[in-house]
DNA sequence: CATGAATGAGTGTTCATTCAT
DNA sequence: GATGAATGAACACTCATTCAT
């Protein structure tokens, strides 16, 4: 753009400028919002205060989200993205061993969801699905209800081609996903303030999980992961 | 109840029982409190409401917890018993293979603390454990610590007695205790209110989750745990 | 009570105290609100004034009405006495002539309702009910129809007794009305701020009006209710 | 609009109309205000809703109002005209009977102010006058004052031509005046939410009630104004 | 001039906590 | 001890007003 150095009326830029603020807003509440939601709770956590981290007025968080409860439920649907519909395609193309496949789920999980600030997420959801059942409702159809789908047919590919053992598989699904659900919570909670002994590497984590879901505890063959 | 008639008035007899009332009163108030803040969060729940489960005033909480606050330091207090000591006692004692001294561990962890109530100690934990460090502190030493331990013990001894493979031992940690601690936070929070499609048969998945554990997915022998 | 100076135990009194203000409060409540409401109208008075001019934190007005709004309800519904019972008795057995009776119902009105703080409420109905459409409601049914029905059979009785000329009856109840509902508004808006040029005598105007009404202003006879 | 092909552009005739639409904003806010203000009172009506209803920004009106207050001042003084000069001119030149005069000028008033929307500013000083005296003192120097002038002369001129009894003035002036100002209360209050039973048709009424003042319940002579 | 995004003082309402009874 | 009436600090939410664009 070279020639925008030229710009005659500075209109158009500072326009833009609140322009773009206007469009950023919403985002930078959610953001904030989201953070403390996580951190704080639902209850304990003050609108002005969201309001201070996003850099605005108390009143202006009301200029876009009606209420409190508004906000909450829009944090949580900002953050479920049906992502589900992409990774489905890849797996669906996948043409590696199911072990493979299953390795690849979990550790791409990790990078997209996991270490993300979408785990949080999962926190909130644990943390106040009581209290707000209509969106606990919206996040099982929405994520957990998908996220089964797609767990479930990896293991059901798994059995098929011989590769799994014949299982209960609705229980194996939930196999699967508790250390992921665990690596949430945790990382959210008692990691959030826990002293170093309680440190986790997700990724040596997951690693060794992987094997351990594959082979068990006994299974033969070379040492699991040994730490670093 | 021969006894009775020499009862003049029923003074006495409701008096005794105001007496039983009275030292029941701290216990009747904590299992309420727990109850509640585990539905509802620490913020979310009144302490009227405590008060008015446990059948008592508003006033009369006040008259045993000095605030809400040591009120939910109490909560998790009492209900984080020193059972390591007792169950610590029968691991050592064990004599038979590490895969069944697992087994049994997991078995009777369910059986203790993760279908009864105390499993919401865990979930408060998750939820509040930021807003309460010194709380959530005291909870690492007395039951995340031992926890870890307990479990550590036994994967070491698996591992010295050749039953188990060399791990990452921390972390295998972890991967025996996220089943658990996902299935308490699943209980009380989306399987509060979840549909069918979502229920969880917790003696079948933790069967199989042992299995799992020991051999993996791609365990040769018997089918896991099938389903009845 | 000559003994009570002997009471031994004060608790009677205080708990007599303390029961006869909680007794009190509601009332006391609602007479500040009918106050305030009278005076600056349902939305620009602060509930805090309300509380304060009743000698109680805010806190304490939300015990015995939820909201400002049930305060107000409540303040109209307190002060709309189905008096007219009472009322119609007296009429009903009234011997005088139709003019005697016409006089009587006005001037007690005047005694109880006009000069006293029931007043307040036409006030408040006037300027408030498009915003409380359901109160207005309520009090066309509890205040304005009976009042009307009164009214109405009065001046039906003169006209059937030959005392009164034949007249629209509906629009006849308005002139007799009119200059009651007009008293009541001036003393709540421009009376209570006007200087002394308007300064309005309540008895010697409802004198005269009484005469006025009857028998018109060219009506022969002696002069009108001369001021003293 | 023969001229109109000369416009080559219809900027300027838009240029036009806006120039036109710039004057008249001042006009459309203060029939909007005066409309919600009448409605909803002052405090109930919110400075956006005003802009909103004559069609301009928030901004926009405080670019022509200083303040809510100011606009409330405002549209109290632009209905309140000094038509009152024009009116003492009419009555000045009578030359009627008194009765005639005092019909004409009742008539007169509806058509000129009781059905018109100036009516609302009686309703909105009624209301508000307590909230501000300053307004309502203006009002009575403008409007009060003048108007019971008005009627006081005709009513002097009444007893001076020994049309009317003799009767005390300052009280006669309200007995013509109640009927007048109850019809513009009640058509802002209970007129705007009533059921058919408590229509009121003024025409009639102000017939009715100029013959009763006149004559009286008790008058000789035809009916008076008997319902068409 | 007009706009509407942003502000923050103000208000209704809640609820932990106190204390007279 | 037990009660529950009373408190007032705290917080969600509103809306008159400002001002950058």
């Amino acid at each position: 753009m070279p020639l925008s150095k030229f710009t005659c009326c500075p209109l158009a830029e500072s326009q833009a400028k609140r322009e773009r603020r206007k469009e950023a807003r919403p985002g930078e509440l959610l953001a904030a919002a989201l953070d403390l939601f996580v951190e704080k709770g639902f209850a304990a956590t003050r609108a002005e205060e969201v309001a201070a981290r996003a850099g605005v007025s108390k009143g202006t968080l009301f200029l876009y989200f009606g209420s409190k409860e508004e906000l909450f439920k829009a944090v949580v649907r900002e953050n479920i993205s049906g992502r589900f519909t992409e990774w489905e395609a890849e797996l669906t193309t996948f043409t590696g061993t199911t072990s493979e496949m299953l390795a690849y789920a979990m550790r791409s999980w990790w990078e997209r969801v996991g270490m993300t600030k979408a785990s949080g997420i999962t926190k909130l959801m644990m943390s106040e699905a009581r209290n707000f059942p209509e969106i606990a409702e919206f996040y099982q159809q929405e994520v957990i209800l998908p996220g089964h789908e797609l767990i479930r047919r990896i293991l059901q590919r798994g059995i098929e081609r011989g590769e799994f053992r014949v299982l209960d598989l609705e229980h194996a699904v939930y196999s699967v996903i508790a250390p992921m659900i665990f690596m949430m919570m945790w990382k959210h909670s008692v990691g959030a303030c826990a002293p170093a002994s309680f440190e986790m590497h997700p990724e040596l984590f997951i690693n060794q999980q992987i094997e351990l879901l594959l082979h068990g505890l006994t299974g033969a063959g070379q040492p699991v992961a040994p730490r670093a």
